[in-house]
DNA sequence: ACGCTCCATACGCGCAGAGATATCACACCC
DNA sequence: GGGTGTGATATCTCTGCGCGTATGGAGCGT
């Protein structure tokens, strides 16, 4: 592309010239006096390397020169008009693209709720979101290729900051029919015996890490029986029988007839949900979306 | 539309950063220091009253104002570059639009060539025409809605000039079984008696008037039988045997069976084919078209 | 012939801003 | 801790040009 030689001001003055077909009238709608504008016409004629008008008594007339440059103009001008409002929306945070990514655990969590308030507030601002591990979330935020992540269990990364968003328990997956389910309180020693349902390391590394860390201080290595990627499909498996699982205390929200959950003793092992973007982001989009995600927190 | 507040060079500049991601290498490629294409961007931030690139060390980065801007800007350079390049070619008559009136007699002379001709030395000219008689191609050129008249018999009218394009001798126009139709040369006062086929008035005032004349000069008013409001229908009504006619020698490109077509004697009545355009006109595309119409003359 | 309308021209003022050079501030890396 | 690369700042020049007022000149109508 070459270097622009048409200034916006004279394209602004020649559509409306176009419009009044007079120079008179032109030069009052734009606020100036008739000669700066027959020089405006005239400086634009010369770049354009021919007449635009054509002169005459009464008023003037388009040439075809003009006549094809005028549909362009006014396309331009919306152009660089509406660039500018979107441009001005975005940089106040109302509307343009923020990508958040969040680990699959919380699509039952709190992703739907934050989502639906930060759509009311800002409807004009597309949310694209991927689901995505702990470790891609952080070389996307670091790569730019995301704005917000969402994940369980905070990394310390240079360069990013994380606040917690959600603290929740854990809690005993069973069977209805299961011995245990009868209790209020699951002691975690009590499962030792138990085939563990539970998500591959793979779909989340740290929330695993943390559930058979929970197993480990209470004595004993988990066996697990059988993976799954969703939390879904843990209380499904758990529900045909396959085993037991301890899982975030969300996961209440996936009521099934057959499973029961329960309070796990210890209570004190929590998985901490964080919120991580980069550290001194000044986006407005982003502010105002952890903004709204901040408030969100039950 | 308000006056128009950013400048096409700033727009460049911030497509080029937004391309680049780096001051230094931009502002080789725009061909100037560092320094000023800083205070370029500045600029157009503070127009657009947000920051558009986030500065970060090895570089910088859009924001998401910077990254709604970008397609509009990029669009509205294009729009420009376009319209800029559109112009100049229709300035120097290589494109755009004409419109050109004919009157409906001479669809069937020398308009198709002439349009064909045209088509093939300037391609990207769009031509429109309308069929129209001569008062109203009058009215069109001076009005502007049309830029090129083709009519018989030139009007003699200030503002206008008008070129002859084609003289042709009146032909009679005879059913094949007609006594007259034996002879090679058939004079007009031998038609006095026949029943006359005829363009209305209302389709082209000039040529029936001048046929009209041929007749009086012969010593005969003649008889109208029958109106038509094209040629073709006049050839087939007198080959229904409705009458005779006399018409412009080009009809005889009508080639139906059952209609014999003879020079008429006296043989100096002509009919004169005019170009008309407005005086003084400088428009590229109109000159370009009068010459190659000039140059299409039999 | 005169005046009116409309556009072009001439001239001057003033400023925004585009450009250059030189220097600074900061982050990062070895 | 110095070197390197990045962009920002400071300062200056200069010119382009946007705007105004005043005037000219062509065409048209009365």
């Amino acid at each position: 592309m070459e270097r622009p030689q048409l200034a916006l001001h004279q394209l602004h003055a020649f559509t409306v010239l176009a419009e009044e077909l007079h120079f008179g009238r032109a030069a009052v709608r734009l606020g100036i006096a008739q000669p700066p504008l027959s020089q405006q016409i005239r400086r634009l004629e010369e770049k354009v390397g021919h007449p635009l008008f054509e002169r005459r008594p009464g008023g003037v007339v388009l040439t075809s020169a003009g006549r094809e440059l005028l549909p362009a103009a006014r396309r331009a001008l919306g152009e660089v008009a509406d660039g500018l409002e979107a441009a001005r929306r975005a940089g106040g945070g109302e509307a343009g693209l923020i990508r958040v990514g969040f680990a699959a655990s919380l699509a039952l969590t709190i992703l739907p709720g934050m989502l639906r308030a930060y759509r009311e507030r800002h409807p004009a601002v597309e949310v694209r979101i991927s689901e995505m591990t702990t470790a891609p979330q952080v070389a996307a935020l670091l790569g730019r290729s995301i704005d917000v992540g969402l994940l369980r269990e905070p990394p310390d990364v240079p360069g990013l900051v994380a606040e917690a968003v959600l603290s929740e328990p854990f809690v005993a997956v069973l069977p209805v029919g299961h011995d245990l389910a009868g209790q209020r309180v699951v002691p975690v020693a009590a499962l030792a015996a138990e085939p563990f349902v539970l998500l591959g390391p793979e779909a989340g590394p740290t929330v695993h890490e943390r559930i058979v860390g929970v197993c480990r201080a209470a004595g004993f290595e988990p066996r697990i029986g059988q993976h799954a990627v969703e939390w879904q499909t843990v209380c499904a498996l758990v529900e045909a029988g396959l085993g037991v699982s301890i899982a975030p205390a969300s996961v209440r929200r996936v009521r099934l007839k057959g499973v029961a959950y329960r309070r796990i003793e210890p209570a004190d092992a929590r998985t901490v949900v964080a919120m991580c973007r980069r550290e001194g982001e000044t986006d407005p989009l982003v502010v105002r979306f952890v903004e709204v995600a901040r408030a969100c927190m039950p």
